[in-house]
RNA sequence: GGACCUGUGGUGCAGCUCGGAGUGCACGCCGGCCUGUCAAGCCGGAGGACGCGGGUUCAAAUCCCGUCAGGUCCGCCA
């Protein structure tokens, strides 16, 4: 390894010399000194060098393009003079490891542009930081899941048959076949149940071939998968994803509540428990009465609903989020569970954060004679199933789940426009590169 | 798949309504000046057949038609 001091530890360098290495940001050569902005990973600093005649370091500083990539030795000044950590680096050699040449974008690009860019984009510390704060809030997820017994798997992403209507299926050549990608772990997680795993989880990715142009979708997603044997009903599935994601946003609040905030504008709000419950049929009244009619004649609730219960919530509650419940058999897959007294409700919920859907989920219908006569009044093939129906037919314990769009969570965290911004490498119906 | 919007130097815009020489602004780039800068400043310079193809016109970045690319919203969904 190249023994380097990272920026932000300069300070407890004092007087000594030492090597930083990183990208040179910003250039301004004057006539009698010239300056360094140098960034690593963890900060800029500024690096100083004292100018005279066919110095050959000077002149190497006075040729060197922006984000090139040096390694610099240097002797650490505390210096009130400097804006930028009050502290600055004399510079003694400065060695050029990566020559750059003029950048194709900046702050002003479009994010389009950005995103065939994205490798410089990314330098910038607003967006590392939103890969921060992911890499924090799946800290706290499997902080909960590990002191709660949970068993992490890894489903297969190629599959022989669709797991829901199969129209949004990518399908790819295997071999002398055909396979799918999975849009969801859905089967696979309730085989786990099937397998007296008890309660699993699984972050990983899923397929959607649907030809979405909105700032919300993609077509390759990371999808955070959670599913529970002996449940009572959907509300014990609620009441573990309140717990996960309260305790979730409680860690990103302690630790980067005020960089949040001072890169995005946004408070990071602790959730308060339970929260907020609305049956779907009083969601859509709610709605109503607001002066939004849904047009929609399924039974569900448009984008433009949600947004409007989010705000009803929020004004009678002071709460973000809130639990849509029972919908209708007819926008719920033949595999969750009716309520007994109702066979044309579902034991569902969405989640909604403030205004935009986060989540899906349910009591499974673990009955097979049930989960069978539901398919078939969907008017599905029973044949391509079987392997799944299968998993019912020797022992199922009653459980349950949800699916969380993990960028979705992260933009509505950071108050993000577009799910784009918070994907590493966002892949859509017009995107398939970088 | 539907509706609407946008394509102008490397980047972001203005110019289009009301046609008159590629005109302007900001950032970046190149050169020069400047005894410590820090959103540096000042002076100068390079860089564009205005997405593409047709049409109208004496004349098109500007008006009309088509086409391509991208975006937003809806539908679908996490």
């Amino acid at each position: 390894m190249i023994e380097r001091t990272t920026i932000a530890s300069l300070d407890k360098f004092e007087d000594q010399k030492v090597t930083v290495c990183g990208w040179v940001e910003k250039i301004r050569d004057q006539k009698t000194v010239q300056f360094i902005v140098l960034r690593d990973e963890t900060g800029s600093a500024q690096l100083v060098r004292e100018k005279v005649d066919r110095d050959p370091v000077c002149e190497l500083i006075s040729a060197l393009p922006a984000e090139s990539v040096v390694s610099v030795e240097g002797v650490v000044k505390l210096d009130p003079r400097v804006k930028l950590g009050g502290l600055e680096l004399k510079v003694e050699a400065i060695d050029v490891l990566s020559k750059a040449e003029t950048l194709p974008i900046n702050e002003e690009t479009s994010l389009d542009k950005r995103l065939d860019w994205r490798f410089i984009d990314l330098r910038s510390r607003r967006n590392r930081l939103i890969f921060e704060v992911q890499t924090e809030l799946e800290r706290s997820y499997r902080k909960t899941w590990e002191s709660e017994g949970f068993i992490e798997i890894h489903s297969p992403k190629l599959m022989a048959a669709a797991s829901e209507s199969g129209a949004e299926l990518f399908r790819v050549d295997y071999f002398d076949t055909s396979a799918y990608l999975a849009q969801s772990p859905q089967f696979y997680k309730q085989m786990a149940m099937a397998a007296g795993f008890n309660k699993v989880f699984e972050i990983g990715p899923v397929f959607r071939a649907n030809p979405s142009f909105t700032s919300r979708h993609d077509t390759e997603f990371t999808s955070v998968d959670v599913e529970i044997s002996w449940i009572d009903s959907h509300e014990d599935v609620m009441n573990f994803e309140q717990h996960l994601l309260t305790e979730m946003l409680g860690h990103i609040s302690e630790t980067f509540q005020d960089e949040i905030f001072s890169t995005f504008g946004v408070d990071v709000v602790v959730p308060k428990l339970p929260f907020p419950r609305i049956k779907l049929s009083d969601a859509i009244d709610l709605v109503e009465r607001s002066g939004h009619k849904v047009e929609r004649t399924d039974g569900d609730l448009d984008p433009e609903g949600e947004r409007r219960i989010a705000e009803f919530v929020q004004r009678e509650f002071g709460h973000q989020f809130v639990f849509l419940t029972d919908y209708p058999a007819t926008v719920r897959p033949y595999y969750h569970m009716r309520h007994p007294e109702n066979h044309t409700l579902t034991k569902s919920f969405d989640l909604v954060w403030k205004g935009l859907e986060i989540t899906t989920g349910a009591q499974r219908e673990h009955r097979y004679d049930i989960l069978v006569a539901q398919a078939e009044e969907k008017g599905l093939e029973l044949a391509p199933l079987q392997f799944y129906l299968d998993f019912f037919r020797f022992g199922m314990p009653p459980h349950g789940g949800f699916g969380m769009g993990l960028t979705r969570v992260l933009m509505i965290l950071l108050g993000l426009k577009n799910v784009r911004e918070v994907t590493f490498l966002y892949r859509g119906p017009n995107r398939l590169s970088p």
